[in-house]
DNA sequence: TTTATTTTGCGTTAATTATACGCAAATGTA
DNA sequence: TACATTTGCGTATAATTAACGCAAAATAAA
């Protein structure tokens, strides 16, 4: 007969921020493993009457302050039976999406640091997370094209400039600035603002919000939402 | 303390096949269980030194003979926690297409029955599988229109009709076969072979390969397959 | 006070792609 | 021989995308 079931089951979180015209990932430093100490993504193990999502909700408000605006399953790691060293784990990743613009992280504990990386500078991570991360962007890239997911990135309020930022950034490509904005407006879910941009330089710049109601009712009759690039 | 973590881990597989023009979904009906009888999507837990995926070949090799072209990890069902009344399990969903055309799935066995049901006439599934193979033919719909998988559900050498027929069904959608055609060809991802259909009636029809080295080069250069309709 | 500099906001045009058809060719059948 | 059926190729028009031009509104510099 089999032998009893002994695998472990674990959720990690990859939260992106967006933040000075970089893209960013929320790692922690677990710090009671004493030798050898490595970022991770934030995670831990899901309690037996714990939905999977209420356990990255949880991990994440235990190691940080962060205010979701989007959170969605990206993938399950389960193939690499030995990607914990010391005990067979599966990991159910999720990936989140916040507004860092005025975040503050929680100040770090005996127990652990928490700090924003930029993508690009990402350090050796703990287990199989620098895989996790590596598909949970390649997942942000492609959602950002066929999904409003941009404005989970930014403030409530935000100029056009940083929506086109956001996109460039992100997606690594160039767009010309006034076919994009003809794009977006075409689709008639931003809403103007009567406010006024505070930067110094230039034209002054109105201030756009996503309409989230108008999305929804233009997605009830077929609409589809789509961004692409040469 | 945390009480111990007392989760199983299953693995459940949709597999998708084709036929006379229809889509078809693979069942399983357990014997064993006496009383209440459930068709049931294929599947069981995962053993301590097996992969996800390992898993899921060998529940279906256990249960079917079926070849398959494609599989794909689908969702990981663990937010309802009684989702199985016994059990706290945790589901890794998969999906898979094989070519059904002239396909033999293993004879029933004193176990279980196994049957082909199709896409619109499923009766109440155990568990949460009903969910899960909602969830899926999404996936596969949406997948069809941003990769050449519909090639994955028919024979080696197929007619363009056939292609067509396919993805007018799956996606419930009316397409002009003329503009359809214009289309996968322009792709240049389909080799032409020296042979006709078999069929009797109409000008004679030639059959087609799908040419995945071609397609292989093309992705690498940056091409994107896509199939949109009205 | 003028003159640059910068960034926004709105337009125009050409190129490409999608849509809606027409129609002859090649077979089997009445 | 005429007819029904399905394939295979083509063409005209509409719609969308891509590539730019340029004035307006502010600040900074001369």
């Amino acid at each position: 007969m089999e032998k009893l079931q002994n695998i472990r089951i674990a959720v990690d979180a990859i939260v992106f921020g967006y933040k000075n015209n970089d893209l960013y990932v929320l790692l922690i430093e677990q710090k009671f493993g004493s030798a050898d100490r490595y970022w991770a993504l934030p995670g831990g193990l899901v309690q037996n009457d714990e939905s999977l999502s209420d356990a990255v909700i949880r991990e994440l408000h235990e190691e940080t302050n962060v205010q979701l605006t989007f959170m969605e399953q990206l993938y399950t790691f389960g193939d690499d039976i030995h990607r914990d060293s010391r005990n067979r784990v599966i990991s159910v990743a999720y990936y989140a999406l916040v507004d860092a613009s005025n975040l503050e992280i929680k100040a770090d504990t005996d127990a652990e640091r928490v700090q924003w990386f930029k993508i690009d500078e990402i350090p050796p991570l703990a287990f199989d997370h620098n895989l996790i991360l590596e598909k949970g962007i390649e997942r942000l890239k492609a959602k950002l094209t066929y999904e409003p997911i941009g404005f989970d990135l930014l403030p409530e309020e935000f100029l056009f400039s940083d929506l086109e930022n956001l996109y460039c950034t992100i997606l690594e490509k160039e767009i010309d600035r006034r076919n994009f904005r003809k794009k977006i407006l075409s689709y008639g879910i931003l809403e103007e603002t009567e406010k006024f941009s505070p930067i110094k330089t230039g034209r002054p710049a109105k201030l756009f919000k996503f309409n989230k109601l108008k999305y929804n009712e233009l997605i009830d009759k077929g609409f589809h939402f789509e961004i692409k690039f040469a």
